[in-house]
This record gives structure tokens, sequence and C-alpha cells, in this order.
DNA sequence: TTTATATTGTTCGTATCCAAACAATCTCGA
DNA sequence: TCGAGATTGTTTGGATACGAACAATATAAA
């Protein structure tokens, strides 16, 4: 149960005390679900196939994100990873401590910043990224095959009518 | 757009580079979009809708539970809200010092601790809410009306999944 | 009655997270 | 060539986020 509270109970409550308002349910719940389920996904993530590494969510998709396009730039792996450069300035420099990513300035604009992976991130990535994938299959699997590209499709487009 | 490359370019990289790994994209899909989404919906409310009332997503979440429960145990508000009991701790510390709510010792049971909304948190509510929930409505306007529930049952079942 | 175990909320340490401010760099138009 | 405006990454301050450890309380069994 994702509460304490069946969803039933919650929607009867909240009908009952909110009544004077107007409001729309599947809304609510598709927000509200939204956000739960990738807080659930995040520390599942977090507590078995990355804790072995030290790795939180963000600094895996960072990592995943930069082993992906290296030589990186900052501000296309901030964008690609959905957080703010000032967050990502924080998480490369874990990442660096870490030793498995290297930040060089570019010779060619002296505002960016390049990300290569080094060995020990490659070695990493290299092991961690199919059992990261398998958990991935692991928690999608209460969605049916069919409807998965569907689930993809629509939180796509929700993340794109925000961010225009 | 939701990164500076494209789902077709990163798609193309990924199975290019991991060619020698047995990865599943669909997964890969829904995760990483479900993280977006969540991401993007929760800033989009902190610098809209939530910014003038000096509130972040989770300490809206927060107040909205127990508005709905009060009086509310923080044990139940944690779940509902889907955090920690330690950063719940830390929220209502943030709410008790907006003067939104307050939280008593319960006399039944010492280990317990009940919090309900002040005249100001409940007259914040009610102005709040209703326009929290048309920016919900907004947010989830990509989704086809008839296709909203069913979204929300899918992501309820990862959460289930997850946490059992 | 006593002791062991469980549950609760808080504290601590550390990481993420963002907006705002800032310094450095680049670009473009006059 | 120079100055205005834009872009980049970093720093700062404050909030969230969690696991582990801890103290206080409750419960159950001996």
């Amino acid at each position: 149960m994702t509460g304490s509270h069946t969803l039933g109970e919650t929607e009867a409550r909240v009908a009952n005390r909110l009544s004077h308002m107007a409001l729309d349910f599947e809304a609510m719940a598709v927000s509200s679900n939204l956000f739960r389920a990738a807080s659930a996904v995040r520390n599942h993530f977090e507590r078995n196939v990355l804790s072995e590494s030290g790795l939180s969510w963000t600094a895996f998709v960072v990592l995943w994100v930069t082993w992906i396009w290296e030589p990186a730039e900052t501000r296309d792996i901030a964008a690609e990873a959905g957080i703010s450069k000032a967050t990502l300035t924080g998480v490369l420099s874990t990442l660096e401590k870490l030793d498995l990513v290297v930040r060089t300035r570019s010779t060619e604009d002296g505002r960016l910043v390049l990300v290569t992976l080094t060995k020990k991130g490659h070695d990493l990535m290299e092991n961690l990224f199919p059992a990261f994938n398998r958990q991935e299959v692991e928690v999608v699997s209460p969605v049916a095959p069919g409807k998965r590209s569907e689930l993809a499709d629509m939180l796509r487009a929700i993340t794109e009518k925000i961010e225009g």
C-alpha cells in the first residue's frame, strides 16, 4: 500500500472535506502517483543496485549521460539529466572525488567544461549498467509490455508540456 | 525538448555504444521519463503556484495530507507523502516556522506526535489548493482525458511493486 | 514485576536540489 | 576596437532527502 490509507479512503475523504470546491480528481491522481512512483523508483535503485558503488540516483544518471556522449559539455549533461547546472557542479564534484570522471576546461570556449569518464568510471559502467537495466525491467514489470511505450510517451508529453 | 538530444539521437547513440549488451530500451524509457516528468512537474509547481507562499513541493504535500486527515499522526503523514520520518521532522519544522501547522505529543501514546493546521494554514489551503489543482489539470492536459486514469493506475502499480 | 523487543520521532552526517549572485568568457553591433 | 548583452560554471544560502544512531515509550512474555 502506498500510504496508510487506500486510494478509495483518500478520495472519499477529499470529496467529503473539499465538496465546496470544483476539483479534478484524475489530474490529482496523475500528479500524486507520478511523484510517488518516481520517488519509490529512485529509493529502490539507491538502496539496491547503486548502494554498493556508493552512487546516488542522480550521480548515476550523470555518469550514464557522460558515458554515452563523452566528451560531454556540462550544459548538455545538466539538460539531459534534468538537473540545474548548480546541482551538476556538486554532483560532478562527488564523481570526481570517487575518481569516476575528469573535468577539463574547453580550449575552444573558455566558458565550457568538458567531462569524460576515467578508466575506473568505464569499468564501473560496464558492470553496473546491465544490472541497473535488469532492475529497470523488474520495476516496470507490472505494466503490460504493450503499454510501456505508451506510458513512456505520456510521461514525455507531460515533461515537454512544461519545458516547452 | 527534454534534453539537448532528441530521444531518437539518444537511442541511436546508446544502441551503438552498448551494442555488446542485451538491453531493454522500453524499461529504460519508462524509468528515465518517469523521473524527468516528476522532476519537471515538481519544479514547475515550485516556480509557479507554490512560490508566492514560500512552500516547496514536499511542504505542500505534507500540508495537504495533514489538512485532509487532521489531526494526523506523523507516521501516517510520512507514509502518505512518501517521505521518511527523518525528512518529515525537518519539513514540519519549516511549516511550524511559517506558522502553518502545530505539533502536539499524543496524550495516549507518548511515542506519537499529532499535527493540525493553524487558522493561517487552513486559510492558505482554501485558496492555494484550487489553484494547485488547476495547474495539475494544465500539466496533464497533453494526456488524453480517457487515458489519465490508466496512467495513474500504471504509476500506482509501479509504486506498489516496489513498496509491496 | 521485570526484561526483551518493537515502535516512534529526533538528531547527525552527508548528498542532492535550486535560485540568485557572481566572475569569466564569448558574440555582435556600432 | 570597444562596449553591451548573453552564456557559462561556480559559489552561497537554505531546503529537502535518507540511513544510522539514539532516547523515550509501549507491548508482551516469562
